[in-house]
RNA sequence: GGCCACGUGGCGGAGUGGUGACGCAGCGGUCUGCAAAACCGUUUACCCCGGUUCAAUUCCGGGCGUGGCCUCCA
């Protein structure tokens, strides 16, 4: 079964086999992760859970251990610095110790939250801060390859250096100067050349580089995480469709100037935006969703299985209806699944899975499936139970609850109905439903 | 303003130049003391206007709508 997979740069599905150099020992992915200065949106939550099948899918059919998955916590970040700028004014303390502070709190949160998601810790999970030095390094590469210049303790990519800059968004430089509405600064050559390094006041985090004291813009940092960690060419490169122009672009354009022009990645992935209820998510409108306010009230493996019902590069729209279709879909399952003893991954499953991810697909070969190739595709998606329970578990007597059905099993036994209503009534009340099934009475919270 | 994506039945959501995926809901039935659950069966579709074609939901052009990028953004 060959993986083809679309590719933005080439608008096609493309397999990861057809590539010269291939690696089927060493397949490397990289996908841009969070800036952590707030919680995580639902949003958000979209590549995580879309790249973690990607991840998951690639160890099925290469094996686990030839499997590299890098996503970077960016820590370094403006938006991170006003935060902290505002967090060291209010008590006094040090910007450079409110960034730390504010970042760590975050990325733990971030890791929390993806965790109850389903999704499998990468192999690296590298932070900017840790790789300044070779943010700087390949800085100072760019610049002696002529794709860089110094400027009033600015560094600059000069992108008239690139013929084939623009690329992957497909757009011209003549395009992009003509719909500009950058600022243009004084010291750029172009209005289009973007920031490597810039510098530091006083009250900003910075770092020390040949250019004076400063910070790294915000692309070369994947740049450099990723030529680090990965090498200079990787298979997949992920992330959502916002990020194809400028970042992914700017990102080819430093990796491809600083490595002799050899391509940053094979294929570049990209997931489609999310509506909430029909409209845009935006603060202004109330319907910011984050990902810790949905596992309040629904288990991790529902949202996942939620962002799956829809293929990855189609615009979705989140409704709780649709998450309590997933629920509902997801509970059946597991009472089919769970006891299965030899799972098995479906051929028409995979297929589908190999066919650029077509996960409403996949979904859909799983509801004809027999249940040791249910059990399998649910596995190899990354649902285990293991949320439902907790959920189902949450703030609930189950020793009463059973003592409960068997005093209303004893009543039906006798034919007192009114009393065997009256209990189940009560459970009812108390949020419980009853479920008499040929193998005896079982129960599940009501949502 | 420039560039791009998407628009499928009551809802969600694949897919295809010609035999109406799949799920939810609805309806009918089996089971059940009843209800729920489970199981079986079943109704409803391709935004609008042109064009290409023997044939278009599927290809092409235009329109409308929604969203994205061009500035931080998954």
């Amino acid at each position: 079964m060959t993986l083809r997979l679309h590719n933005t740069l080439t608008k096609t599905k493309d397999a990861l086999e057809d590539f010269p150099g291939f690696d089927r020992t060493n397949v490397r992915m990289y996908v841009c992760g969070p800036t952590v200065y707030d919680y995580a949106h639902i949003g958000n939550a979209r590549p995580v859970i879309v790249f973690d099948v990607v991840f998951r899918l690639l160890r099925h059919l290469y094996g686990a251990a030839h499997v590299n998955y890098v996503r970077n916590i960016t820590d370094i970040d403006d938006k991170i610095n006003a935060r902290a700028a505002e967090l060291a004014a209010a008590r006094g303390s040090d910007v450079e110790a409110a960034r730390a502070e504010i970042t760590a709190a975050t990325a733990g949160q971030y890791l929390q939250d993806v965790t109850a998601l389903g999704c499998l810790p990468p192999t690296h999970t590298p932070r900017a801060t840790d790789y300044v030095r070779e943010m700087v390094a390949m800085i100072e590469t760019l610049i002696a390859a002529g794709h860089a210049y110094a400027a009033e303790g600015h560094v600059l990519y000069d992108v008239s250096s690139k013929p084939d800059y623009g690329k992957l968004a497909r757009r011209s430089l003549d395009e992009m100067i003509a719909g500009a509405r950058v600022d243009v600064a004084p010291y750029k050559k172009s209005p289009m050349d973007f920031v490597l390094w810039k510098p530091s006041d006083a009250a900003t985090p910075g770092w020390p580089s040949p250019w004076g004291r400063g910070r790294p813009g915000w692309h070369i940092e994947c740049s450099a995480m990723g030529a680090a960690l990965l090498g200079e060419t990787f298979d997949v490169h992920g992330g959502g469709i916002d990020l194809v122009f400028p970042h992914h672009e700017n990102e080819i354009a430093q990796s491809e100037g600083a490595h002799q022009g050899h391509p940053l990645a094979r294929i570049w992935m990209h997931n489609g935006f999310l509506q909430v209820e029909g409209e845009k998510m935006s603060k202004s409108l109330g319907n910011f969703v984050t990902i810790n306010q949905l596992l309040q009230d629904w288990p991790g493996e529902v949202l996942r299985f939620n962002m799956l019902r829809s293929h990855y590069r189609q615009p979705m729209d989140w409704t709780v209806a649709g998450m309590t279709e997933s629920w509902k879909t997801l509970e059946r399952w597991y009472a089919i699944a769970e006891p299965v003893a030899g799972p098995r991954v479906g051929a028409a499953f995979l297929a589908a899975l190999c066919d650029d991810l077509n996960t409403p697909q996949a979904i859909a070969e799983l509801h004809r499936a027999p249940e040791d190739e249910l059990a399998g595709g649910l596995g190899l998606l990354g649902f285990s139970n293991v949320q439902l329970r907790i959920a189902a578990k949450k703030a609930v007597d189950t020793t009463a609850i059973a003592d409960a059905i068997a005093a209303r099993n004893e009543a039906r036994k006798a034919k007192n109905f009114r009393e065997s209503d009256r209990i189940r009534d009560a459970l009812l009340a108390q949020g419980i439903v009853l479920k008499d099934g040929p193998g005896g009475t079982t129960w599940e919270v009501k949502r």
